[in-house]
DNA sequence: TTTT
DNA sequence: TTTT
C-alpha cells in the first residue's frame, strides 16, 4: 500500500494555524491546481484543502501566504462527517508530509528565510531549511515522537 | 502547477468498463488503500475512486479485479455536480495515466500478459507490456509513432 | 515495477538540442538539485544529467536556458559505455516524460508561451501549454490523437 | 528545489547491514527495476545503488532480501570518490527514506511483521508497520533527533 | 546482477 | 557546474 500526493499550486488564501487542545500547530490551507491546458479548451483549476501538523504548519504559515505557489507532497485521505442536514459526506484532504518553495527569491515576495532581518526569531526547532544561495527553501519533517 | 498522485492499492471491486458515446473506453474503478498503521491505533483504509481511458482502461479491465493490487499514477481531479436533492457536490476522482503491477506473477492468481495460453487474443493496439521473467508487467502509454 | 523520478533544479547550462540521424529532437540538460539544508551543514548540490525528447526536447530548449529553475519528471537510467582508457563505465541520467515550470511569470524572465509578441510562431504541435492566468505553464505528451 | 525518487524493484542480493563508528545502522541495497516492455524490444532492467539508515536500514534488512520486491522513496544524490587508478569518479546512490512491500503475503514467502511466530522480538521502535488484513506492509520513517 |  |  503506497499513497503519495505531490502538487505545486497556489494558495487561495493564508493559511489558518490553529492548535489542538493537545497543542499541536495545525495549519489548513487552501490550494488552487492548473490543470494543463487541453487544446482548444479553457482554464481549469482543481481546489483542494490540505492540512499540515506540527513544524510543517509553522513552517508554512510563517513563510507562505494567499497568492504564493507552494509545493507540498504528503498523501490523500478521506474524511468522514455528517453535515447540518445529517447527511453522512465525505471530506477530501492532502496530509501534508513536506512543504517547499518552487519559486526563486525574486519571485516569491520577500519574508523567506534568510533574508535579513530575519523574519521572525530563530526558526522552530525541529525545521530545517533548505537555503541555497539561490533562495529555494525546503522543510523538513521532523515530527516524529510527538504524542499526536 | 503540479498534479501528481502515486498509489499502489487494491481494487474493492471489478473495474467497470464502459464506452463513451465517442467510442472511447472508460474504466472505473474504486480502490482501498490502508493507511500506515500508526502506534496503537486500529486499521484505516481509505478509499478512492479513479478513472482510466482508451488503452489504460483496456489494460486495467483486462489484468485486473477485485481484491487485487494496482499501482496507479495520475492526477487528482475534481468534478462539480448536483446530488439528487439538488444540492451542489463535489466529486474527488483519480485521472489514471498509468497503471502497473507490483506483485510477482505467483501472488497475482495468474491471468497476467505472457501467460499461455494467451489470456485474450493480442494486446490492445497501442499498450505494451512490461513482461518481465518475473512476471511483473507495466502499462505503457503509447504516446509516439516515432521509429526511434 | 517501477521507475520515477521528480525534481525541481536549476538549468547549469543552456540546454543542448541535437537531432538524431533519424530526424528526432533531444536536449540534454544538466540540473542541479540543492540538498535540503541539514542543521549547521554547508550547502551541498547534487548535478544530474538529463535527457529529454521529442516534443518535450523542443518545449525545454525553447523555454528554459542557463540559471533558470526546471521541474522535470522521468525516470532513472543507467547507460553502459567504455571510457577512452578503455574502462568500463556507467552512465545515469534522467530520461525525461514531462518538463514544467515551476515559478511565476514574473520570476522566470520573461519569454513564456502567451507572452506578447509570441516568442516563436506557433507551439510545436504535440505540446500543449498549461498557461495559468498567473503564469504557470506545463509541457504536456501529446499522446493520442483521440477526440476526447 | 525538490528531489524525489519513487521506484519498486527486486532486490539483488541480501541487503547488508552495517554499522557506522557512530553506532548508526546502515543498510546497503542493490535493485533491479526492469524497463517497460518497448515494442519489439528486449528485456532491460536498470541497477541501482540503494542506502538506508537507522530505522529504514533495520526494517530492511530484517523484511527483505535476495529477490524480493520492495518498494522505495527516497531522494537521488551523487558521492565524490577517488577510485583505485586515482580517477575521480561519482557515484549515484538513492538515498531511502521510506521503504514499502508491493506484495501480497502469499507472494512475499512468508516472514514478514504480523505473521506468528513474530519473526524478531518486538518490531524496532519507531518503525511502524502498515500491516493490512491483506498483508501489505509499509515502513514509516522515524529518524529523527539521531546524532548522524 | 534479480525474478518466473 | 547553477542561483540570489
Amino acid at each position: 500500500m503506497y499513497n503519495k500526493v505531490i502538487m505545486i499550486g497556489r494558495l487561495v488564501a493564508d493559511p489558518e494555524l490553529r492548535t489542538t487542545p493537545n497543542g499541536v500547530n495545525v495549519a489548513s490551507l487552501r490550494i488552487a491546481v492548473d490543470r494543463p491546458y487541453s487544446k482548444g479548451g479553457e482554464r481549469k483549476s482543481d481546489f483542494f484543502n490540505a492540512v499540515a501538523w506540527r513544524q510543517n504548519a509553522e513552517f508554512i504559515s510563517r513563510y507562505f501566504s494567499k497568492g504564493r505557489l507552494i509545493g507540498i507532497e504528503g498523501s490523500l485521505q478521506t474524511r468522514d462527517y455528517t453535515d447540518k442536514e445529517g447527511n453522512k459526506r465525505t471530506a477530501f484532504e492532502i496530509q501534508i508530509d513536506r512543504a517547499f518553495f518552487t519559486e526563486s527569491k525574486a519571485s516569491a515576495g520577500g519574508g523567506m528565510p534568510g533574508d535579513s532581518p530575519a523574519p521572525v526569531s530563530a526558526p522552530a526547532a525541529g525545521v530545517s531549511y533548505a537555503s541555497g544561495s539561490n533562495g529555494d527553501f525546503q522543510a523538513i519533517d521532523d515530527d516524529d515522537d510527538l504524542p499526536f
